[in-house]
Parts: C-alpha cells; structure tokens; sequence
DNA sequence: TCTGGGGTCCTAGGACCC
DNA sequence: TCTGGGGTCCTAGGACCC
C-alpha cells in the first residue's frame, strides 16, 4: 500500500487578507481585525505582526501613537465576508484531489496519496498560486507523511520566505533539524498546559518529545498525546474526516456591548441566543432534547462576580423555538441575581440526534411529523427570502440594548448586494 | 469606556445495577 | 481496622483546536 501523504493548506492571516482582497489600499499596511464585540484581536496582517502586536492584544490596549505613526488599520470582524471567501478558497482546492477536509475556516488538508508520479513541491506551487488567482488570498502549504507532520512543514513554510510558503518535510534530509527547531508549544496538540509539563520534563522541541517513551507520553498526555508523537515520527495516526458530522453540542452567546443589569434585558439576550441556536439546530435537520444557559460577569473588573449555569431537559427532542425558549426562560428565572453587572450570556443545546431517528412516543407526534415542524420551516423559508431576522420571537426583544459592538465594520463586498464593489473609471 | 466565540475529545469518579 | 466485585452510564473538568 502507498503512503499517505497530506497537505495542509492555510490562508496566511486569514481575515485581514480577506479585507485586502477588497480594498486595494491596504496592500501594505499593517491591518488587525479584532473578535466579536470588537475585543481582542484574532488576527493580524505580517506588518501588524512585525509592529510587535500578538494575536489575543485587547484592541484598546493598542497604542494610539503607533496606530497614526504606521498607519494601522483596525477592523470590526466580518464574518458574512470570511465565510464566503472560505468557500471559495475551498472549492479551488478540490480541483486538486477528491481527498479534501476542511479542518477550519481557513484551513485544509488535502489527501495527495496515490499523487506518488508528481513532485509534491511543485503541486503545492500549483495549488498556491490557483487559489492566488481565483482568489486574491495567499497560502502557505505544508506536506508531509501525517497531518503533525504537515501542520510542521506548514509552519517551517511560513516561516522561511526562501521557500516561499511551499514545503514538504517528507524524506527530508533535514528533517531532525527542522523538528529541533519547532518549538513544543508550536506542536499541534500541545497548548499551554502541556508545553508547560513537556518543559519541565527539559523537552523543548518537536524532535525531543519524538524521542520520549510511548508509556510515558500517554500517561502524560493521554492516548491524543501517544497519537500525535507517532505522528511526529511519520507514523500516520489520524485520518482526513471527508464527512461533515453533525454537531454534538450547538452554542451560541456573546458578550454584551454594554453591561446588562436588568433581567428583563438578560431574557431578551437569552432568548435571541435561544433562537439562533434552535435555527442551527434546524439547519443541521437535527433534534435535541437538552438545553443550558449560562450568564457571567466580567471576570477582569474589580466588582462583584456571578458565573452560573444550569441544564433542562426537554420532554422529547425537538426543534422547535418556542420549546427550547420556554424552557430557557425558566432556568434563567432560576439562575439570575440581581445587584450584579453582567458581561455575557449564552445557551448550549446538546444531546442531539437526527430529525428521523427521535424515538417515537405513544401520545405525541415526533418533531418531524408534527405541525410545529411546518411552522418552523414557514419562518427559516421566510428569512431565507427576506434577509435573517426579518421574523423573530417578540422574547428577543426590540431595542435590545445588549447588542455587540461592531464599530469598524468593512462592508459585506461579496455577501450583500448593497455592498457589491464598484469598479470606477479614470 | 473597551479583554471573543464555537467546538472536540479524554479521563476520573460517582451512581446504579447485578 | 474493617467495608465485595465488576460492568456501564453519565457528568464535570481539563486539555486541545481554530
């Protein structure tokens, strides 16, 4: 049997490339795009990070001099927009093999085994400069005999412009080096915590830890970990997921623009969550029979703090709105005190199975057989056709107060006709 | 004034059953 | 000091990812 052989593919700073794709000006300037809420900032052109301005940096601890001294430009997230050039960064790439898995919305691994006639340099060239030309946006590939082992390639290709963003690590001579060099807590699979343990234990790098005993890293690390070191040493221990599964859990929550006090408002918030995640629920053609709300106020104040949660189960698994927003309803009653400042709210829906596979109960309809199941796709047909939200729950409020901010939003270029890009002649 | 949101998997321990 | 053993299911917490 042929080996593996995976590419990952990776948009280099995703989002602020997306907001140069469309406005020209940008081309060289330092560019940031913060989180929702506008918070912190997620992601960061190369000029922003040669400013010495890291990935997670508040966007109000940005220093105002050096914001006008270099020009930095600082956006609102977009997501209508980074969504839809995902799309299309994805749908270049499987001209290139069948074997693809979107792991993020920038992010893909490719299958290129049963591809052993090509130099792989040369394909990943080829598929660099496709999605550059149908696309606008850059790409650094890694290649390599496991995924760990292309997400490393991935990372040396980005790092080293004399290779320009290509690079295949497999049957490299250079290959302990190039290990030795990654860092552990660049290792996909180790986070914080980890790379904190390894160190302790005087492991540092990606070649280190290849070396460390199978019985000791799992014991250390779990079976993930056991898996991701045999990965390091060429030995392919997780497979391409081609099959989108469905969700296990749906969230949704946010923080709020401005602190909310009243419970009036926090059930509005509540149930516009509710909503949201109910319609995803749908979308996936799925039901659940559980639900959790939970509300938090600001941990980095110096006022006091209230963080809680609570479940309810559904008598059967549904998706209809108005169940889940009931039910949401009563747990908040439950769960907000008053006095405090609150900061975010949220719902999880979770145990969720397939519309057609909910058990059948002896007195009532199952969802999909139930008049609630056509009113529901009464209101998702007319939001579709009017635009998202045209037709909601009185619960979620009106004015709603509590919105996120979004105050340096780009326009929707390719997602709202009112936004479309004009082309101007001189 | 202002510090994100949405996911997954694994493990330990408790509840419960025989 | 003693308290049965073993299997299964569920949950909370901790780790990770983008």
């Amino acid at each position: 049997m042929a080996h593996d052989i995976f590419a990952l593919v990776d948009c280099n700073s995703f989002y602020a490339s997306c907001e140069k794709v469309f406005n020209p000006q940008l081309a060289d300037k330092p560019v940031g795009i913060l989180s929702n809420n506008d918070g912190i900032i997620v992601a960061l052109s190369p000029e922003l990070k040669r400013l010495g301005i890291t990935r997670g940096t508040p966007g109000f601890k940005i220093d105002k001099q050096l914001i006008r001294k270099h020009d930095i430009k600082i956006f609102s997230s977009n997501y209508a927009l980074y969504g839809d050039m995902s799309n299309r960064v994805m749908q270049t790439l499987t001209q290139f093999t069948p074997d693809i898995e979107i792991y993020s919305i920038d992010e893909a691994f490719l299958s290129l085994s049963g591809f052993e006639y090509l130099n792989f340099s040369d394909y990943g060239r080829k598929i660099r400069d496709t999605v550059w030309k149908w696309t606008g946006l850059p790409v650094s590939i890694g290649i390599g005999p496991t995924k760990t082992l292309a997400k490393v390639a991935n990372r040396f290709a980005k790092k080293h412009s004399f290779i320009e963003n290509v690079f295949d690590i497999t049957d490299h001579p250079n290959k302990d080096k190039i290990l030795r060099w990654i860092e552990v807590e660049h290792i996909w699979g180790v986070g914080r915590q980890y790379a904190k343990m390894l160190r302790r234990n005087g492991i540092e790098n990606a070649f280190q830890l290849s070396q460390a005993p199978d019985k000791w890293v799992q014991n250390k690390m779990t079976i993930m970990g056991l898996r991701m070191v045999k990965e390091l040493r060429g030995i392919s221990c997780i497979d391409l997921e081609m099959d989108i599964e469905p969700k296990k859990e749906i969230v949704s929550s946010r923080s709020f623009g401005t602190p909310v006090t009243e419970f009036r408002d926090m059930q509005e918030a509540t149930a516009a969550h509710c909503t949201r995640a109910v319609k995803k629920l749908r979308t996936e053609k799925q039901v659940a029979s559980q639900i959790t709300v939970f509300l938090t106020t600001n941990r980095f104040k110096n006022e006091p703090q209230y963080a809680n949660y609570a479940t309810a189960r559904l008598p059967l698994p549904s998706a209809y709105t108005p169940d889940f927003l009931k039910a949401a309803s009563k747990i908040l009653k439950n769960l907000f005190r008053p006095g405090y400042k609150y900061k975010k709210t949220g719902v999880m829906i979770s145990d969720i199975m397939n519309q057609s596979k909910a058990p059948l109960d002896l007195f009532e309809p199952t969802y999909l057989d139930d008049h609630r199941k056509t009113i529901m796709d009464c209101m998702d047909d007319i939001n579709e056709k009017m635009g998202s939200g045209k037709l909601t729950y009185a619960a979620t409020g009106i004015k709603q107060p509590w919105q996120m901010k979004r105050e340096k939003l780009t326009p929707g270029y390719t997602t709202s006709w009112s936004h479309i890009p004009v082309v101007k002649a001189c």
